[in-house]
DNA sequence: GTGTATGCAAATTCTTTGCATGGAA
DNA sequence: TTCCATGCAAAGAATTTGCATACAC
């Protein structure tokens, strides 16, 4: 289990060349807290050195994917259908989406870890990735659409979606 | 909550009309069990009325999503970057993947309802969609593993991967 | 009759591949 | 010096869109 400084040290050890490029991936994917997609790390790759390619980019993370270095998730495709990575965590949560204003929230509790020790048993299975991912709707979110409801009811001016596409994280318990 | 007979049945009052087309992918989504993708479904469809299109696939699919009649899956990426579609069912389920010989199982259970509660509860959020998917070694694939291991040390001749690559399906508890 | 759904072709989005060159070990 | 990694261009897979026609209501 890597810890976030040393994203690449396994790698090296196997055999895998440590390059500029891949240098500077690694240290954008484990500092950048959660959610990357592949677009995004290019974007912000290029902007901390112009002479990397976008092919780069995917070539690395799935090398990444591959050792089982980080997860893939799609955030239930909220927002396009493009995949999103986060450095693996040795805690098992789950995501949670609004589906209204796009923030994902991260879940770590018992209910997880009970539910793979309950499938390893029940067919005895041996689990490498496991991904839940939960849509609906946040505390904010739900009292927003109460309001914008009873406006659309009396006035004719219901007020502009005020909530933020530029998702959030929080983490929890 | 629609029985399976019915998948069209809510949208046709909600002024939805009822084609040809979609009663066409409404049986056979209905029909066919779990872990459709557009393609299979499309070539389903084309073998039952060749006067299909695949577009009209693809949106009668996100018709469905959207309307909360079908969930979609990507069981981890197993086989391509394409989406799996199965008709929403009142128990909440994980879907089990073997990443050696793509047997999807499905897992009903306890800590399902359970991890579902304690997110409602924790972020006072409101759940609308909930997806866990797992992968790893199914119980044969374990043994085979081993086995292959034991032939490559002593013998020069692996047998070679024996697991199907058509998904079979079994559900659970 | 009206307006939504379809088919067709083309576009878009996300991701991968082939191949010559560059660079880490 | 040897291969693995990169960049570039191009291909590929999955899905969506524009627009004229067909057809459910």
């Amino acid at each position: 289990m890597p810890t976030p400084a040393s994203l690449g040290g396994s790698l090296q050890d196997q055999g895998v060349r440590m390059t500029r490029q891949r240098k500077l991936l690694f240290e954008l994917i484990d500092g950048s807290g959660v959610h990357l997609n592949a677009e995004t790390l290019y974007r912000m790759a290029k902007q901390r050195d112009a002479r990397i390619n976008r092919v780069t980019v995917y070539r690395t993370l799935k090398l990444l994917k591959q050792e089982g270095l980080v997860d893939e998730l799609d955030l239930l495709h909220h927002e396009g259908d493009q995949h999103y990575y986060e450095t693996r965590l040795k805690r098992e949560h789950a995501h949670v989406v609004c589906l209204r204003c796009g923030r994902v929230e991260e879940f770590f509790g018992e209910p997880l870890k009970r539910l793979k020790q309950q499938i390893e048993a029940h067919f005895g299975f041996q689990i490498m990735i496991a991904r839940t991912e939960v849509g609906g709707y946040c505390a904010d979110c739900q009292r927003t659409a109460v309001r914008e409801a009873a406006e659309l009811r009396n006035g004719p001016v219901p007020a502009p979606r005020a909530a933020s596409r530029e998702p959030k994280t929080r983490s929890a318990q």
